[in-house]
DNA sequence: TGGACATTTGAACAGTTGTTCAACTGTCCA
DNA sequence: TGGACAGTTGAACAACTGTTCAAATGTCCA
């Protein structure tokens, strides 16, 4: 609960963390990382939201998923994906809205 | 302090945020952020901690500088590097515990 | 089985990015 | 002024990344 004074980065963590950042650092990947955070949707799903072709959706879930950012969950024909755990909602939902907020 | 249910994110704020994430998501960046994020810190000293040039580090620098993710303030023939605001400062500790401590 | 729908995969390409090296600017002090 | 120290900048290059297109896989139902 409490958080040490100082903080030091090993370099494992340094990169295990930029690479949870550089995922989230491209706009479309962003996007559909955001799009399925509260609900799991399909494949096809997020492609007619966000304007995108399948196949683009599909490769960017392949990279989050292996990141455990979102996770997979095949019902007959479709895939539904969303975010993973309780965590990984929270903290791009506090980014989110933190830019929101902060917009100037 | 509520959180809205739907959080819908806009493309302008997408490009926004995912610019952020991005300069965070390359372990040397994010390592030379975490190190000047409570204290202040000349480009020389961040080089000799991190092991990197002066160079890169300067280049680096510059770029979190343009995102407004530190502040420079010259004292003499050093220029001082540190976080820019409280936020940065609390967005960045929060991440670096998380993976801290969710390290499996 | 066959065909329709949903998703995945691989190759290929243009554009971007991190790093290095060398040259340059800025600041101090003898 | 001169030289030493601190930092910045630009060019150049290899490595990586996002996207597209076409082909392949998986799933259901008539």
């Amino acid at each position: 609960m409490s958080r040490p004074k100082k903080t030091l980065l090993s370099d494992d963590h340094a990169v295990a963390l930029a690479d949870l950042f550089r995922l989230l650092g491209d706009p479309t990947r962003l996007k559909i990382v955001v799009s399925c955070l509260r609900t799991p949707l399909a494949v096809s799903d997020i492609a007619d939201r966000l304007g995108l072709s399948v196949s683009l959706v599909s490769h960017h879930l392949r990279l989050l998923k292996g990141a455990r950012l979102v996770r997979a969950d095949r019902q007959g024909k479709q895939v539904y994906y969303e975010a993973d755990d309780l965590h990984v909602r929270r903290m791009v939902e506090d980014m989110v809205t933190h830019v929101a907020e902060h917009s100037s």
